[in-house]
DNA sequence: GAAAGAAGAT
């Protein structure tokens, strides 16, 4: 082995005894490198107490306090600066960013602009374009994309990457697809970038597209790919694409932590547990957000007791739950209505001091609410900062579902007042209030406030005002909203609504022709939409229409018949007296009838007085449901219609007998007075 | 010295 020799030995020395200034400066870049703070702090002092700091220095330790993120450190130093390159000014804009402080980042920035002897470079442009992305400034964004064109920085490839990221993050699809399109040299961050927006800003399906091109055309996948494409499978519920994706994972060896994580959301949103169980069981480290995928598996694939079970052995296993597992939890105990779980949750959350995160408060008010407990909630909200608008929106359901419309409209108003932000969901909760108070007065006052604010222009508000309106019976109003919606944005809800306002008030002919055009219009109907315009035929007696429609749906085979829509029909032609064709219908379901179906047909034979059906009818109905002493009625109805007053009596005797006594005395002296 | 990436509630 060879010593050090005598050269070495005494550059050493040297450098101990007169420590160059080259030296300083490559401790300094050492420190920002590592993010020694302490050091950087310690270095600075002995230089300004040895009287060696110099302007020499400043640039250096700029560089080392803004890597360590020591704001104000840099930013004195800095201004202490009688000159500043490009490079500096980039360590300040990147400090900021870095820090979440995107405003100063821009004005230092546009210090850059201002400066007479520096320019941005293609170190500047990305940090501050993502900067303008954070804060979702498209204008500036689109000010800053024009000054890269006209710089020589305009067709760099990191450049162009964040440009893509920040049209999208924005919502500006169709300005990141030209970029993308334009771009001659693209990276895997591009594709990821691209495949990733999409799905973000709801296009789920051309963000698997994309991510198809890009394994076709031979592009390297990473992690990051992965995780992109993942969440658009969960979403889509594309079971066999995902696996494919899982297969890519295993092939590349990509199983890192976060893709493990996204594969177990996957599984889980397109509701294969075992598979989601297999890739958690399998992963060498689990954290929270490994937990609460699987936990938040169970309660979407409706096992909110193995979620709550799961949540033991998390904390037994020592992993601390965040706002996100609370939340989750919390919901688990509401679908099970079980209030003590939740109480005994919000114990803990009160002791580990997180009761007062915001979507803890939201999910505590939401759980309390669903368990009946509207006090409980209340007293919650009570507790709240008040300036947030979630907790707000979870009060206003809960009014709703405990059948408190009149407060709901009472917070809104508090609301209001108190300058609380609203936002799409408030207005969501808060409608259906005014559909149930049913004065049409306040509901246009909130139309009115709806159509300034700008609300009115997001589909499912307006479904929901459409909806207020008509159960208001005021069909003009609702169809003016549903008219003003442009054809492309009307979707399957909005169809579904303005024809079950029409069907509701008896106008069958309307709705008819409002689902002919709605299905000309390209909107497939779905079950919901053939109940209404069924409904709609129903109630107007519309028999040809509502037959036609019928078959129309299994010609069509999109949807499968329900209970509702057999009901429908056999009232349909129950209404006409078309009895026996109503039971041959019914002998004809694919599954056992509902006493729905059953109480229509018995319905009907009442009207019509046909004893031999009614009794098949009712022998089904005695037997579905017991308890419901209306059949007993309908039936001594029937027998009474028929002058069979022996028989009408034995089945007042039967009720009697059954202990059903408790019906409506008014609904006996009816069935004698027939 | 730079770009993208996972979980929830209204």
């Amino acid at each position: 082995m060879n010593g050090p020799t005598k050269t070495t030995i005494s550059k050493t020395t040297k450098l101990f005894l007169t420590p160059k200034i080259s030296h300083y400066q490559s401790l300094l870049k050492h420190y920002a490198a590592t993010r020694s703070l302490t050091r950087t702090k310690q270095l600075h002092a002995h230089l300004t107490n040895s009287g060696l700091l110099s302007t020499r220095f400043l640039p250096a330790l700029v560089a080392a306090y803004g890597q360590c993120g020591c704001v104000l450190n840099a930013r004195k130093l800095f201004d202490e600066l009688p000159q500043r390159g490009t490079v500096l000014y980039n360590y300040m804009i990147k400090m900021y960013v870095n820090n979440g402080n995107y405003f100063e980042a821009m004005k230092v920035f546009v210090e850059i602009l201002q400066s007479k002897d520096c320019c941005p470079d293609n170190f500047t442009y990305p940090l501050v374009i993502k900067a303008c992305s954070e804060l979702v400034l498209v204008e500036y964004g689109r000010a800053v994309h024009g000054l890269t064109l006209v710089s020589k920085f305009g067709s760099h490839l990191f450049v162009l990457n964040s440009l893509l990221a920040m049209y999208m993050n924005c919502g500006e699809v169709e300005e990141a697809k030209r970029v993308f399109d334009a771009m001659k040299e693209k990276s895997v961050v591009s594709w990821n970038t691209i495949v990733n927006g999409f799905f973000k800003n709801g296009f789920a399906n051309t963000a698997l597209m994309i991510f198809n091109q890009m394994v076709d055309s031979g592009i390297e996948t990473d992690g990051a790919s992965v995780v992109s494409v993942l969440p658009a499978c969960g979403y889509l519920k594309e079971l066999e694409v995902g696996r494919r994706v899982h297969g890519l994972v295993e092939e590349k060896g990509l199983g890192k932590k976060i893709v493990s994580n996204a594969l177990v959301d996957m599984y889980a949103k397109c509701g294969s547990m075992d598979e989601a169980r297999l890739v958690f069981d399998d992963m060498v480290e689990r954290d929270v957000v490994s937990w609460t995928s699987m936990i938040n598996g169970y309660i979407l694939n409706g096992d909110p007791r193995s979620a709550l079970s799961l949540f033991k052995i998390m904390q037994i296993e020592g992993l601390r739950p965040n706002s996100v597992t609370i939340a989750l939890i919390l919901l688990a105990c509401a679908s099970l209505n079980n209030l003590k779980s939740g109480r005994c949750l919000h114990g803990w959350v009160i002791k580990q001091r997180i009761d007062s995160e915001v979507g803890v408060e939201t999910s505590l008010i939401d759980m309390y609410a669903k368990c009946n407990c509207f006090g409980r909630s209340y007293s919650v909200f009570k507790r709240t900062s008040r300036k947030k608008t979630v907790p707000w929106n979870a009060m206003l359901s809960g009014c709703l579902r405990n059948d408190r419309a009149t407060e709901a409209i009472g917070l809104f108003k508090q609301m209001l007042m108190e300058g609380v932000e609203i936002n799409e969901a408030t207005c969501n909760s808060l409608l259906p209030a005014y559909g149930i108070v049913a004065d049409l007065q306040p509901v246009n006052n909130i139309n009115s406030y709806l159509t300034r604010s700008g609300f009115v222009s997001n589909v499912q508000v307006a479904t929901s005002l459409i909806d207020t309106y008509s159960k208001c019976g005021s069909l003009e109003s609702a169809y003016k909203i549903f008219n003003a919606i442009p054809i492309e944005v009307k979707d399957i809800f909005v169809w579904s609504i303005i024809i079950a306002g029409y069907g509701m008030h008896g106008h069958g002919e309307i709705a008819v022709s409002l689902f002919k055009q709605m299905v000309q219009s390209g909107v497939k109907p779905n079950d919901v939409t053939f109940t209404s315009v069924l409904q709609s035929c129903s109630h107007a007696g519309l028999v040809d229409e509502g037959l036609y429609l019928f078959n129309f749906m299994l010609k069509d085979q999109q949807t499968n018949p329900n209970d509702d829509h057999y009901t429908c029909i056999v009232d349909l032609l129950g209404r006409v007296g078309r009895l026996d064709e109503a039971y041959s219908l019914i002998k004809t379901m694919p599954f056992m009838p509902s006493h729905a179906v059953w109480g229509a047909l018995l319905g009907a034979c009442v009207i019509h007085e046909n004893v031999e059906l009614g009794e098949v009818a009712a022998k089904w109905l005695f037997e579905l449901e017991p308890d419901n002493t209306g059949n007993y009625v309908l039936l001594a109805k029937l027998y009474a219609a028929v002058g069979r007053w022996e028989d009408a009596e034995n089945v007042r005797h039967r009720m009697d007998d059954m202990g059903l006594r408790k019906a409506p005395a008014h609904s006996l002296i009816e069935v004698r007075t027939v």
